[in-house]
DNA sequence: GTGAACATGTAAAGAGTTACATGATTAG
DNA sequence: CTAATCATGTAACTCTTTACATGTTCAC
């Protein structure tokens, strides 16, 4: 349980169709929080019904269909019980570090150069949001979420700092010296290389 | 394609078994890339072989049995195929912010600066590992792989400043002003003691 | 009147984890 | 000799997304 849960606490900021779930983690989750997709969310929200955690207060079957979900005293329970669990260290997945580390010298430097310009645009994109969203004077955000947004920035920040001084470095061509006891540098790009030849004749 | 191309990732820097990938993940995924499970691993080699991407170089059938895979002159060119693309914003999902930001004045707020509390040492321990690591004079961290050590630094020092003035704020009962132009904070509260007075009653 | 936004839902596929099962070698 | 580490692998399960299917209402 862990999506049934963020379902429920965005539950308990007031009632919501599924459709209204799926907006609040689209904007919020933009790279803070979380994402979700209808085919989770609906499903879960029938099951969690079910289960009594969840109840509908108000259905439209006519006209344009609606359904909007409300908690239950269980449903408070199980919420509050959740928000007081150790929450687990969040697993970062991050395909540009991955794609840094494994960069090598005959490759184009220039292309990761790219890749660290269209982070920053995005990044810089959404400390913007992330800024001006305690004051755009129409989102609800309660003291405590105002710390986590305080978070956002902060590691937003951090990031675009990061990655001025990579593109920097990688332009000077002034990268920090790793450790290398063994060599491997070479050994990879002699590995690699005679692989790239060989490519003609067997493969 | 994704975790198979991050197998590939790890294999360029040197031949590897299942078992070294594993801990490969282990160790650098401690809170910065990534992680992977035996489950996935091994029939992920496996079909990486079939498709040839890789090869066995080394195999063990008797007593210990051990198989080291190497890249094809075809897996280091997917392999840089996929570097090339622009990697994907990477999704973060951070319980601790969810749990935040659904967080209100009936709960002990202690708990939660528990939780910053927790979450304080597990992000000082990593970035201990992370600065001692490329000067530990065992690893190898090339030039590249530097400039990603020098994010988890930043990043990781950026979230220790941003714990200790939540806990701060908190302690002080000082936490930043939000933004609340329709009451909500005062609803929530009032349909959640509804909730659970009705405890008793039918649920 | 038409395109965007609102709204719900299912089925199939894909991704990844957990638990299990097995055994060898090494350090103390 | 025994616990830790090295080492491989499968099966069942869970979780989540993608693609599809359908219809309404609002703003221009």
């Amino acid at each position: 349980m862990s999506i049934e849960h963020s379902i429920l606490a965005i539950l308990s900021y007031w009632p919501s169709t599924g459709y209204d779930i799926k907006a609040e983690f689209e904007h919020k989750a933009a790279g803070l929080y979380w994402g979700m997709s209808y085919g989770s969310i609906y499903p879960k929200l029938k099951k969690l019904e079910e289960q009594g955690y969840i109840y509908t207060i108000n259905e439209e079957e006519t006209g344009r269909r609606k359904k909007q979900y409300e908690l239950t005293p269980k449903g408070w329970r199980e919420l509050e019980k959740w928000l007081t669990l150790t929450p687990a260290y969040p697993v970062v997945r991050d395909e540009l570090l991955m794609k840094m580390s494994t960069w090598h010298e005959d490759m184009d430097a220039q292309v990761l150069i790219d890749h660290l310009l269209k982070r920053k645009e995005t990044t810089g994109d959404l400390l913007e949001f992330v800024k001006n969203w305690p004051t755009n004077g129409t989102s609800y955000i309660s003291d405590y979420g105002m710390l986590a947004i305080r978070y956002g920035e902060t590691r937003l920040e951090a990031e675009l700092n990061w990655i001025e001084e990579s593109i920097q470095a990688l332009q000077k061509n002034q990268l920090p010296q790793g450790q290398d006891p063994q060599d491997m540098t070479k050994k990879l790009l002699a590995r690699r290389r005679a692989a790239v030849q060989q490519e003609g004749v067997n493969d």
